[in-house]
DNA sequence: ATCTGCTCCTGTTTGC
DNA sequence: TGCAAACAGGAGCAGA
């Protein structure tokens, strides 16, 4: 699932072949994702340069020097294969600059391509509402505590939302709350000052790891380069129900509203 | 404003 | 063996 540190390891992968590369051409295999792409997305990109990549939550960010920045999402199976061997069946986007073809390839079709004027990125509905960056410097427990302040709802809910803090998914939610210790359903408003200190410091410790491992993976996610991320190994309690936690009670597993949440009630209070 | 629950999509895994 | 149901889940939205 790309979450914050798949995305950010993409750019990674995808800065090397596009920035300062000429899009010589785009060619649109499908016309949406998630929803559809801008009518003249090949019309504006193509002929532009790549000026620069960046990353905004779950949003991957290539700027041109046209003015706009192509902003990418990855829903749930997206990626960028770099140089294919061959066409791939999910192939929805192709660029193709003087020295490589960048495809991409989302079976699941939860992402998302949109054409925005780079002046106007942070003012776009999409990003308006967005939380600070995990990584950045305003997160924090201040932070925390004021956007927790006096409200009910259970911890991991609103560590999803992502007006509160922006990059974070299932996984590392999850991976987070168990690293600070706190239990998935914890009412925010009922959490002392310093366990949020320890969940700021637990949300970036996990997010560093996973992007110094290349990204996680569960079925379908690839580097841009086709390697499988690693990080999936590491995971303390996602995707490991019935298996013991590092403090021998086992691994719980519970489904709210068809989504997953796994913890240790030992060691989350 | 907050909160719950639903929808989108399809390849893979699980269960009978 | 074969087929159906469950499952993965980010974001957006309706409705209470």
């Amino acid at each position: 699932m790309p979450e914050l540190p798949e995305v950010e390891t993409t750019v990674r992968g995808l800065r090397p072949v596009l920035e300062g590369q000429r899009i010589e051409r785009v060619t649109v295999n499908r016309p949406d994702l998630r929803r559809p792409f801008p009518h003249d997305l090949g019309q504006r990109l193509t002929g532009a340069t790549v000026t620069g990549l960046g990353r905004r939550a779950k949003y991957g960010l290539v700027e041109t020097d046209r003015g706009d920045t192509m902003v990418f999402h990855l829903g749930m199976s997206g990626r960028w294969r770099i140089d294919p061997a061959e066409a791939g069946k999910h192939d929805h986007l192709l660029l193709d600059t003087p020295g490589h073809r960048l495809a991409l390839n989302d079976a699941r079709r939860f992402g998302s391509v949109d054409l925005v004027p780079s002046a106007e990125l942070a003012a776009w509905p999409p990003f308006a509402a967005l939380g600070p960056e995990p990584l950045g410097p305003d997160f924090s427990a201040a932070h925390l505590a004021a956007a927790f302040d006096g409200r009910i709802a259970p911890v991991k809910l609103l560590l999803l939302d992502q007006r509160i803090v922006a990059g974070l998914g299932n996984i590392y939610v999850c991976e987070a709350l168990h690293m600070a210790g706190i239990a998935p359903v914890r009412e925010v408003g009922r959490i002392a000052r310093a366990r949020l200190a320890r969940l700021v410091d637990a949300v970036r410790e996990v997010l560093e790891a996973a992007i110094a491992a290349g990204g996680s993976t569960l079925r379908d996610y690839a580097r841009p380069d086709g390697e499988l991320g690693y990080f999936a190994k590491q995971w303390r309690v996602y995707g490991r129900e019935g298996e013991d936690c590092a403090c021998g009670a086992p691994v719980l597993r519970r489904v709210d509203g068809g989504r997953s949440t796994f913890w240790c009630a030992k060691c989350q209070r």
